[in-house]
DNA sequence: GTAAATTTGCAACTAAGTTGCATTTGAGTA
DNA sequence: TACTCAAATGCAACTTAGTTGCAAATTTAC
């Protein structure tokens, strides 16, 4: 991992204004490096090649680059959380493709909804959230 | 419940070409009875006022309904499924309604997407999954 | 350097869903 | 109606993602 992810990843979890921690930016520097979401457990292990790190601690860091906007999760029909750097392009709203095989994560471009389904009276809408799935480059 | 959910149930389950065995109908009256998505644990509960059945049969029971087309499953973001009985309403593609407050699962109407988001080169579309999140009438 | 608040590591826990295997049951046939 | 056997069920044990409580370590402000 080049230093520059690492350099990325302490500036913006600094600029948060709560702790800057070795795990905290650790991990982000990994998010930096990765093109795909990953699951907590493909993190750990990239993390645990170089030094080792408690699985809480890092379900922790990660709910807390949620909850700061580092990162977004994504959720799988696998039960499974991934997550993936924000960057410009990811701030605004966009799809995710799902490979069915694999189940590797990609972020799309944005995308409008036309019509927009209508919601049952009384309801109030939020968000729209869409996954495309299909087969990744390696799997055809 | 009343006594015409159990007969459709049945007709539909004969109607597989599998077993009618006495679960497998309950289990789709219950759902013929409901205007939304369930969890296993719902169903389960509602089931077992009456008559006991096991939670693992449960779980086979609702993946072949799902295979053979009775029900669709959509997976939410608390790791669990919710399964909705299929009428003809509902055998096309449409999005999914959830409640962040009570976590209830609606289907909504048909919806087209413009322009489809572009996948990297050489991935093969399959299908587009929508959710809508949001507030229900009752969570307002 | 000291101190207070935040973060971490560890052990124990929760809950959805799965697996293996012995027993029961649905439905076709005699 | 009784017989047969593949398919379905019940039960115990298991897997795995994620959570909780608490004592020890670390960060950062003074
Ligand atoms: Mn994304
Ligand atoms: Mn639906
Ligand atoms: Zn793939
Ligand atoms: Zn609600």
């Amino acid at each position: 991992m080049p230093n520059n992810f690492l350099e990325k990843a302490r500036e913006l979890v600094r600029h948060t204004g709560d702790r800057a921690t070795h795990h905290r930016i650790r991990t982000l520097a990994t998010l930096l490096a990765e093109q795909h979401a990953l699951t907590h457990r493909e993190i750990e292990e990239r993390l645990n090649v170089k030094e080792q790190l408690d699985r809480v601690t890092l379900y922790r860091v990660l709910e807390w680059m949620s909850k700061k906007n580092l990162v977004h999760k994504i959720a799988g029909d696998d039960r499974v959380w991934r997550f993936r750097v924000n960057t410009e392009l990811h701030s605004h709203q966009h799809a995710h493709f799902v490979c069915t095989r694999c189940t590797k994560v990609t972020c799309l471009a944005d995308f409008k909804i036309k019509p927009l389904p209508s919601l049952p009276i009384g309801y109030l809408f939020h968000e729209t959230e869409l996954t495309v799935k299909g087969l990744c480059a390696e799997c055809i």
